[in-house]
RNA sequence: GGGCGGGUAGCUCAACGGCCAGAGCACUCGCCUUACACGCGAGGGGUUCGGGGUUCGAAUCCCCGCCCGCCCA
């Protein structure tokens, strides 16, 4: 699906004519191949560092390898296209950066599943290497696809430069941001629970997961209650001493005594228990308390008291927590009330910090031990982080599943089992696999993106503007002086901190978004960023973990502190878990030393292996790559270097011309996952500045404080999603996607393109019906309007180029600025506000808008009034062939952009005949090969802005209309010529539109006497008209209807004209000039009412 | 639970305090008019989700409610 296999029909003659229809498929590949060749995409960053242009720069959000390109990914490139296209005609040194997306987990888990269904063999069936070259493979495969679907669409990116996640590039500038990153102590390697996918056995990120209700029991299991009789503490039994094997049973009575409520209904010398309320009983394994809320009336009573897991025979404390959900009878707000959860709550929550979120803060809390009882393929082991099996060891081994009924099973045959309600709720699900997810207590790589150099830099991006953050809670260290004594913000402090909680040029369109953007970072958690996958980046860390003396530890220490090149190797060094410094000298403990090697040399990670070091065998989070896209694109760290391993000479001028970018183009969901992380690198990590010190002077020196690199991009266009007819996301499972290919191949690549720009407004979700067409595959009435358009633009094209062709070829006469023809001023006129309302648009990412401003100037203008109105004329006007050509020269360029196929074919010949300049309207010459794509960009002087055209133009159009109607009305063949009664003084002020009219209506002649047979009476703007000779005899009933009708409306809108200067307010309150609009609206309502009433009693007559 | 977006013609969307609420598709009528039937001309079709309020004036701004969707927790 390479660009080669693209169908290539031969260039045609120039002839200056064109076929006598628009086939897609006939042209595309050639124009393709043209643009190629002469080397139209490539940009050339030497003129930006030159100061010779400005630069425009787009970096494609690059595509995942997983599979080809849906509709989404074919809007989302159109509109960069769109931009890109129409900037560099515009004369920016314009530079689409194209490249593709490891993705890691998704394209694993798809190569996975292949592997199995052909070979029956898991990843793990392979060696590490060998797996991965299978990956590789298929990533190779699918680039393929993707980029030639991108090709198909006619994106005008920089092919030379085209990039990928996993290149030598990118991979350098991984392996360096993670080295500074970790040298800085902003990567960390923390224990936390993590989203644990048990199928593919790797961590995940929420965004890999989805909810989904299941319907499922709380279980309400007794725990006995006993003291623990001053034996050992919670924390002495995990620093390894034994639990208390003196546990005492606490009696009903006890309680009684201690005051707790209820107590008495119980058999006295029986052992007392609590009940608590869980879904997951099996993780009762891993309790390590039981929770109550300080407010409920037992907590008290409770106080200092234990449980004893039943089997296990571990004692835990209850501790007293307000996160503890009281039952609903002890509710006493309306919100505890109805909280949902209460109607099954006992009051008591089991604990299980290492299998739960909520569990894990409640026991950071209160210091409580993480006991984990699962093993990382989802089955009960004591493997894993647990010893005190005792009676427990019958679960060991059981999937989680069937070790809940073992466990429900035993607690029955225990009489500990008090009830089981049924119960509906949603529970995470593994995205790839569909497997639930187990939160997994683990060892995991982390992004201290919580530290201000992080989070908070990627929020000052925002131009102040679109700030909206809190000044008290973010007050920079300047404004601090500001706050009054009592702590409040003064105002004046508001606007500075407003101003100091910017340092940025970064604009959200539409402006809604940045809120999303900056309540991500107010809330942000650090990012967990590594994974248990073969296919990514290996991250670049060798530990070594010892036990020993001080002198053992020092000894060894010393020995790979000597493997260290200064700058090559970042060492870390916890002793017992807290870090050390390098010149601090080691007490005894357990030493876990971390060595980051900067660059992939074998000898020095040999060394560090052959004191014992291990590379991490997990790979980093894709996101951490493409975080890094604005730069690694460009060969940062070292693009010398980079240049030299691909050949591109220039990558070293690519950071300092093009970093920061001019726009990103994304979804919304992406703001979170990639805008976000790829702002908070690119000021992190370019903090020193770009390399020529070309870097933008907006945004980074001064305010920054402690040097903060730039923005990556200044603009981040936040496009709509596109959904099927029901409001549905399209997607395979559905089966309501839509394939491009499919669309191009029945209706052309730029039918696609315009209809898809023509839908993209600024609202959140675009619809877009889905059928089956006649093969059964999915399609779409609404890209028919672009088919539709582009052969329209095709045959207006044909039309034209035959008019100018009719003169013999020979140029045309050089067009004076006074003597145009009304349809001429009137065409050029509506140019010059087409050209300015695309513009606009344009800037404000307003596609929807430049469509239509398009679609109307071609089709309505154009077509329908410009081309009818010059066809007598044009033959024998050679000024009027200088406008019509400029004309159709302009519309092409317009529409280039979003249109560039069919435009582009259209040019190939129409650039070849020959024109003459227009005053006011400026259309620079194509700098390659002749090729529309490189034209200018139309600049029409406001010169050509013409309202007294527009005006008389309307005053012609609005007579026609209403002589069409009558035609209509009375079915008047389109062939017959009819006569307009018109009085000498309306035919005068028609001037030349009274020739436009005849043409336009088919008019005979003009008649400045009444008729004298039967005729049919019009009304225009209040100015009486008649026409005869309409046919043999006049339809008067169909008249009669025809003028009640009109005459009806004309009552309504008096009506209404009338009633609005009734109201005294009106006059008094509204504009001036509104109110005259009205009178003068009411005064031509209802002359033309008079007259429309004359003319009905002169038929009923 | 918090935040955001949406509800306008049969469908997909415009209209951002001021034309009689518009366009494309679909529908009706008439046209193979020498660029285009993927076309030309004409036409029908709306209690702008419901209820209050502000205003001379509300689809538009405010409040309440209903419904749909998305994001974050």
């Amino acid at each position: 699906m390479s660009t080669e296999a693209q169908s290539l029909s031969p260039t045609p003659p120039t002839t200056g004519e064109l076929p006598k229809q628009y086939r897609p498929i006939e042209h595309e590949g050639r124009v393709w191949q043209q643009w190629i060749d002469a080397g139209a995409f490539h940009a050339d960053p030497a003129r930006v560092v030159r100061g010779e242009a400005r630069p425009y720069c787009i970096l494609i959000p690059p595509p995942n390898v997983t599979a080809a390109l849906h509709l989404g990914h074919a809007l989302n490139n159109t509109l960069q296209d769109v931009l890109v296209r129409a900037h560099r005609m515009m004369g920016f040194e314009t530079l689409w950066m194209p490249g593709t997306d490891h993705a890691g987990i998704a394209t694993q888990a798809v190569v996975e599943k292949r592997v199995w269904q052909e070979e029956k063999k898991r990843r793990t069936d392979f060696p590490r290497e060998e797996f991965i070259a299978k990956i590789q493979a298929y990533k190779d495969e699918y680039e393929a696809v993707i980029i030639g679907q991108l090709k198909k669409m006619g994106c005008s990116c920089d092919w030379e430069r085209q990039r990928f996640t996993m290149d030598s590039v990118c991979v350098r500038a991984v392996r360096e941001a993670f080295f500074r990153l970790f040298r800085d102590g902003l990567i960390y390697r923390g224990k936390r629970l993590v989203n644990w996918d048990p199928v593919l056995q790797t961590a995940v990120a929420d965004d890999e997961c989805y909810d989904e209700d299941v319907d499922t029991s709380f279980w309400y299991l007794r725990y006995p209650l006993v003291r623990a009789h001053g034996a050992t503490t919670e924390k002495e039994r995990a620093q390894g001493k034994p639990p208390p094997d003196d546990a005492v049973p606490v009696t009903w009575s006890e309680l009684a005594s201690r005051g707790y409520p209820g107590a008495e209904h119980h058999e006295g010398e029986d052992q007392a228990w609590v009940t608590v309320a869980t879904t997951r009983p099996e993780t009762y394994l891993g309790d390590t308390a039981v929770a109550v809320n300080p407010r409920d009336p037992r907590a008290k009573a409770l106080r200092g008291l234990s449980v004893e897991l039943p089997l296990v025979g571990r004692v835990i404390p209850i501790v007293e927590d307000g996160y503890v959900v009281l039952p609903r009878s002890m509710a006493r707000t309306e919100e505890e009330e109805n909280d949902p959860k209460a109607e099954f709550a006992t009051g008591f929550l089991k604990v299980t910090p290492a299998h739960d979120q909520n569990d894990y803060e409640l026991g950071q809390r209160h210091g409580l031990a993480m006991v984990n009882m699962v093993s990382p393929d989802g089955r009960v082991s004591d493997k894993h982080g647990w010893s005190d099996v005792g009676d427990a060891h019958l679960f060991v081994g059981k999937k989680m599943a069937e070790a809940r009924k073992l466990v429900v099973k035993e607690f029955e045959a225990r009489g500990l089992l008090e009830a089981v309600k049924p119960y509906r709720h949603s529970v995470k699900h593994s995205d790839r696999s569909k497997a639930i997810i187990e939160p997994y207590l683990s060892d995991q790589w982390y992004v201290r993106v919580t530290d201000r150099r992080m989070a908070a830099r990627a929020n000052a991006a925002l131009v102040p503007e679109q700030r909206t953050g809190s000044p008290e809670r973010e007050l920079g260290a300047d404004c601090r002086d500001s706050v009054s004594a009592a702590g409040a913000p003064t105002e004046s402090a508001r606007a500075c901190a407003r101003g100091s909680l910017s340092d940025g040029s970064m604009r959200f369109y539409p402006a809604r978004y940045a809120k999303t953007f900056e309540h991500w970072h107010d809330n942000i958690r650090d990012w967990c960023i590594s994974r248990q996958l073969w296919w990514g980046h290996r991250i670049p860390v060798w530990t070594k973990a010892e036990q020993g003396d001080a002198a053992t530890l020092n000894n060894a220490h010393s020995q790979w502190c000597n493997l260290r090149g200064p700058e090559d190797v970042a060492v870390r060094c916890f002793l017992d878990g807290r870090e050390v410094a390098e010149s601090d000298v080691l007490t005894g403990g357990t030493l876990t030393t971390h060595a980051c090697l900067l660059r992939d040399d074998p000898r020095t990670a040999a060394a560090f292996e052959s004191f014992g070091f291990v590379q991490d065998p997990d790979v980093l989070d894709t996101w951490f790559s493409s975080a890094l896209w604005p730069m690694s694109t460009m060969g940062w760290p070292d693009p010398p270097l980079a240049a030299k391993e691909t050949g591109i000479a220039d990558m070293p001028a690519l950071l300092p011309a093009y970093n920061p970018s001019s726009v990103l183009c994304t979804a919304r969901e992406i703001i979170t996952l990639w805008v976000s992380r790829m702002t908070m690198f690119n000021r992190y990590l370019l903090a020193g500045g770009s390399p020529s010190g070309l870097a933008d002077s907006a945004t980074s020196p001064a305010g920054g404080g402690g040097g903060c690199g730039p923005v990556p991009f200044r603009d981040v266009f936040i496009h709509a999603v596109i959904q099927d007819g029901e409001g549905r996301k399209m997607s395979k499972m559905l089966g309501n996607g839509v394939d491009p290919l499919d669309i191009i191949a029945t209706h052309g690549a730029d039918a696609m393109r315009f209809t898809l720009v023509h839908m993209t407004t600024q609202t959140q979700d675009v619809r877009l019906p889905v059928k089956k067409d006649a093969n059964g595959k999915n399609t779409s009435e609404k890209f028919d309007l672009g088919r539709n358009f582009a052969t329209k633009m095709w045959n207006a094209a044909k039309f034209a180029m035959e008019k100018l062709q009719s003169t013999g070829g020979t140029p045309v006469p050089p067009m004076p600025g006074g003597a145009r023809t009304l349809p001429d001023r009137w065409m050029l006129s509506r140019l010059a506000s087409g050209i300015e309302a695309c513009n606009t648009a344009l800037a404000n990412y307003e596609f929807s808008e430049y469509a239509q401003t398009c679609y109307t100037l071609l089709w309505n203008d154009f077509c329908d009034w410009y081309l009818e109105a010059i066809k007598p004329t044009v033959a024998n006007d050679a000024g009027q062939r200088a406008v019509l050509r400029a004309a159709l020269d302009t519309i092409l360029r317009l529409l280039h952009p979003v249109m560039p196929f069919v435009t582009e074919a259209i040019y190939e010949q129409f650039g070849r005949l020959p024109g003459a300049a227009v005053e006011g309207l400026t259309l620079e010459p194509a700098r390659k090969q002749g090729l529309l794509a490189t034209a200018g960009w139309p600049i029409a002087a406001t010169t050509l802005k013409d309202p007294a055209a527009e005006a008389q133009f309307a005053k012609v159009a609005g007579l026609v209309t209403a002589i069409r109607e009558v035609r209509a009305q009375h079915t008047v063949p389109f062939k017959r010529k009819i006569t307009l009664h018109i009085a000498a003084a309306d035919a005068q002020a028609l001037g030349e539109g009274a020739a436009l009219v005849t043409g336009l209506c088919n008019i005979e002649r003009m008649d400045p006497n009444p008729p004298a047979a039967a005729s049919v009476p019009i009304t225009v703007e209040a100015r009486e008209y008649r026409l005869s000779n309409l046919a043999d005899v006049v339809d008067t009933d169909a008249e009669k209807t025809r003028l009640a009708r009109k005459i009806e409306d004309l009552v309504k809108s008096q009506g209404t004209l009338e009633g609005r200067l009734a109201n005294p307010g009106y006059a008094l309150k509204a504009p001036a000039h509104m109110v005259q609009q009205t009178r003068d609206q009411l005064e031509s309502v209802r002359a033309e009412l008079a007259a429309a009433r004359k003319a009905m009693e002169a038929l009923e007559a």
